[in-house]
DNA sequence: CAATTATTTTAATCTAGATTAAAATAATGC
DNA sequence: GCATTATTTTAATCTAGATTAAAATAATTG
């Protein structure tokens, strides 16, 4: 341990170490990146991320965290101004384009959930879990207020879920088609609500 | 080589052998599944294997070349009767899902892309583009005969795209959930259209 | 049945990559 | 500057899992 400011040194050696991470993961799969390859990003030995973390699977483990924060994040953000549920949604749906897609973010949801360890495995699907009916519930909510049209909820919050996980597999940092996702995606997903 | 009889058998083999391959890698994704498991499936050895394949990059490559073809061939089939746009996209939707959740099929996509060594990457990705841009016609015959509203055909099908492609990812075997999901997915994905 | 071919197994290798321990370097507080 | 703590590196291990070669078994053909 030590004093404020080199804990905070730590954090941001820890936060971009995750931010690396989660790239590599998100092009290459689990298993398919090696720690060297997070190091090389950092310019850093593969050793040297023992220093912040216990393993390899803690790292996932850590971006899924972090994922999951910056996701409920989002959620929260869309929600906080009390207006109708469609805008909720639609700003929903673009805050986590923005996170996904944007500079800051350690990108979106990578599909490693089975190299987790049980324990991890269990806790980070009830994350997801949790955010899909908070989802659910903003889709609910929309009904109530008749700006969002009745539907099988779980089943449409799927189908939305799916475009926006997607959306890492076919876009690739290219700041002209990230404009457009944000401002032309969170239309075409709310079209058939 | 051999008699006609054995040729086939051999085919049979090596087919149950990447219906395997696909659910483990979809499971538990490239580099998470060993020769091992899949040669468990079989109730052979891993070594056993290579008689098939050449090595496990190419397993991976001809799961997804198969799973291609099987799109190809749902694309196909909806398109083959002579009605209006959105009856076709319908269709699609209900033989693609069909496809990936039924017992017959070698699954969906695999996130795996990047595990293939260049060459096959390269032509899996353009078999991958080949039926993207066939959707997005099946779209455009669509708007033309005024059954689809216009829209943003490129996004809109990397939306619904995403959707159908992420469904094994919280769909896992459930032949109450197949049924409602061949039943009512289609009408989803084709609400905002 | 004998001979040939097909299929699978057993038993070694071989290698990448995770993990660890000890040493080296940098930073910081006093 | 000295002592302490933080960070990173170097240099070994260790292991899972891919790959291979040779041998064993099964199937088929004539």
């Amino acid at each position: 341990m030590a004093t404020k400011a080199e804990e905070t040194r730590f954090e941001l050696q820890k936060g971009r170490m995750l931010k690396a991470a989660a790239r590599c993961f998100n092009q290459k799969g689990y298993s398919g990146t090696s720690l060297r390859d997070v190091a090389d990003v950092l310019g850093l030995t593969d050793a040297a991320l023992y220093y912040y973390v216990r393993n390899k699977e803690e790292l996932v483990y850590l971006c899924y965290v972090q994922a999951a924060d910056l996701g409920r994040e989002a959620m929260q953000q869309a929600g906080s101004e009390g207006e109708n549920g469609m805008d909720v949604i639609l700003r929903y749906f673009r805050y986590h384009i923005e996170m996904m897609v944007g500079e800051r973010g350690p990108i979106a949801i990578m599909s490693e959930v089975p190299s987790l360890k049980p324990a991890h495995r269990k806790e980070v699907l009830e994350l997801s879990r949790r955010h899909s009916a908070n989802f659910e519930a903003i889709l609910e909510a929309g009904i109530e207020d008749g700006s969002v049209k009745p539907c099988n909820v779980r089943m449409t919050g799927n189908a939305i879920m799916g475009s926006l996980n997607w959306i890492p597999k076919w876009f690739h940092g290219n700041s002209q088609l990230a404009k457009s996702l944000v401002d032309e995606f969170p239309a075409i997903l709310a079209r058939g609500l």
